[in-house]
DNA sequence: TATTTTTTGAGACACGTGCCTCAAAATCTG
DNA sequence: CAGATTTTGAGGCACGTGTCTCAAAAAATA
């Protein structure tokens, strides 16, 4: 057996470098050295040549030494709104623990809040950024023309440009985050499952419709009910747009107007308002509450009791897929192979 | 802004290197290496000196060049049973698949099939492991002394060693997997939640409960139901011994036994074989079932409705993370910081 | 064939760290 | 104080790749 392997490989070794590819290919190192970084003025023969030696002899590059000579190092920037809620403070919270954790592999993070509701403010951002300054951003925006064309010249100038949790569009190979209209069907499932035998009412609480996210939850979240749970009937997304107490006002009319409602879906990544003003107006015990995003807050709700599941994404997860994933851009994988995908996750008291 | 910035990293170096540490502590490089790779004949006074210095440059050793210098690389044995399941497979899959995930970063995996049940050959095989031909092991095996001991003899041999997805010992600080109680626990609320107007029996079945992780899971999907939802009524565990006849004798004989069973716990990571079984028995449509583990199988059930929920660890974030925490090992990081947990993951129909 | 142009090779240096040797300096011991 | 011992410094080579320069060889063109 242990034979029969140093057998096969024997003439096979087993960390090959340039210099060996540049003998098994019957060139020289520089020509080598060409092929590899897609410098011009080599023949397609000589090419040719090069790269069977690199299947051959099963050559990977070492990014490490390549890295050393360059003396490259990953600055990586997040650009993310400066109107926080507590999701966005959990992934601020977890960009940091990623700073050390990445530090060994001279990878660093900055953060830089941009204006939105202003396109203008955030392509601005992104033009004023150099190759140089820093090598990718990871930019955290709602979609317009402006924020597109923008990521556009990024790539342009070689910055790495990744959209993170806000979706750029769906066809968008590179970006991180998660399926938001599967989100809200899973936030629907899981609440039609547990009213399974009773019917009525399901309130739904938004921050704003506007967005592409909230629209694709919400029609997620609509498609299930309807397909499933027909015995349950949902309302029309109240906005709140943050308010205090324009989200009081609505929420108390609303539950004055319907007196059927067994079920709660708030919708926005910001849970914490809709739930404290819930919480006032003594719902029935048995009325199930969802709730997206993991935060100090929801967490405890979900203890306590307040709140029955969550729909979330790991932020941490995010925060560190999108890194490898940017680096992995600047290091040109291409056939970066298995896309770490993010969960769309489920929480209940007994898996927090 | 940017002004007060740049005076204060003026003096302070992006990267400062060992020379730089050499300057600022007023010692040799060769005293930094010293220090640095706590090789003694070194004053204690000197090594204070460097030590602050490191602090007060910021300096993080490049693992890379260290590593290019020493010309590691990372060789990882995967050692997991032979006799295996769909998740196994999964889990064989992942690793083949983080292999040239990981390829860039010189890190090369290997699988071992260790014959379970046989914990002497386990040991043996692990202590005929040494430093040169493998930095690190992950290991996927029930908890024995000869199992404990042969992991502490790696340690001693400079070999990393890591539990996986097996737990060892709850107090083991290295190890990647998840906490079987939550699983279980997990299970039983979901089961419970959709259950919540009804009354019942529910049915257990398990492939053996002898291994640590049985017992855990089963305990935590007691007391959850026991807890919360006592109308329900958990039924001794049925063992199947990964026998088909069997496991269709006790199954039919429980059904028939019992007539208010209402759901039913496949808790196995293999739960094939049960689903096909209860499949052809004929259960109310409203049978809750629920199971753990994603595997082609489990997740076309889910798909088509034969199965309700499906408790579950990411085997490729099992696999992945196995290896970042290896290499973690292997450099010396001892502040790890963030620990990736592993989290216990709820598939529905909607988020698969 | 002679000349120009393209393609290739040889060699050097750099990146930051590990690891080695040998000598010099500092400290301890008798 | 001399000698033994410990601590430190200076310097060099290695790791694998990127990036230069300059010359040589090969191919294309006139």
């Amino acid at each position: 057996m242990t034979e029969m392997q140093s057998r096969v490989t024997q003439r096979t070794l087993l960390h090959p470098t340039t210099k060996d590819l540049a003998r098994a290919a019957g060139v020289s190192r520089a020509t080598v050295d060409r092929v590899l970084n897609g410098r011009d003025g080599v023949r397609q023969n000589t090419v040719d040549r090069v790269n069977k030696a690199i299947q051959d002899l099963g050559f990977v590059r070492n990014v490490q030494a390549a890295n050393l000579a360059k003396s490259q190092s990953y600055r990586f920037v997040f650009a993310l709104p400066k109107s926080g809620d507590l999701f966005l403070e959990e992934i601020v919270a977890r960009i940091a623990e990623a700073n050390d954790l990445f530090a060994a592999d001279r990878i660093w993070c900055d953060i830089h809040r941009i204006d939105d509701n202003d396109p203008h403010s955030i392509s601005g951002y992104l033009s004023s950024l150099s190759r140089g300054d820093v090598t990718g951003v990871a930019i955290m925006a709602p979609e317009t023309p402006q924020v597109r064309d923008a990521i556009m010249r990024l790539q342009e100038r070689d910055i790495a440009a990744l959209p993170f949790i806000s979706n750029q569009a769906p066809l968008n190979a590179d970006w991180v985050g998660v399926d938001n209209s599967s989100a809200g069907a899973t936030a629907a499932l899981l609440l039609g499952q547990s009213l399974r035998d009773r019917s009525g009412s399901v309130m739904v609480i938004a921050e704003s419709m506007t967005s592409r996210d909230s629209m694709e939850r919400r029609l997620g979240f609509d498609q299930e009910i309807s397909t499933h749970f027909p015995r349950l009937h949902t309302l029309p997304s109240l906005e709140t747009y943050g308010n205090t107490e324009r989200a009081e006002k609505i929420i108390a009319a609303t539950l004055t107007a319907y007196d059927d409602i067994v079920g709660i879906y708030v919708m926005s990544s910001e849970a914490r308002v809709p739930l404290e003003i819930l919480e006032d107006l003594q719902l029935p015990n048995d009325t199930f509450k969802i709730a997206h995003e993991r935060t100090p807050f929801t967490e405890n709700a979900l203890r306590s009791g307040k709140l029955d599941g969550i729909v979330a994404q790991d932020a941490g997860h995010l925060v560190r897929s999108a890194i490898r994933r940017l680096k992995g851009i600047v290091d040109k994988r291409r056939s970066s192979g298995p896309q770490e995908r993010i969960r769309i996750e489920i929480l209940l008291r007994t898996n927090l």
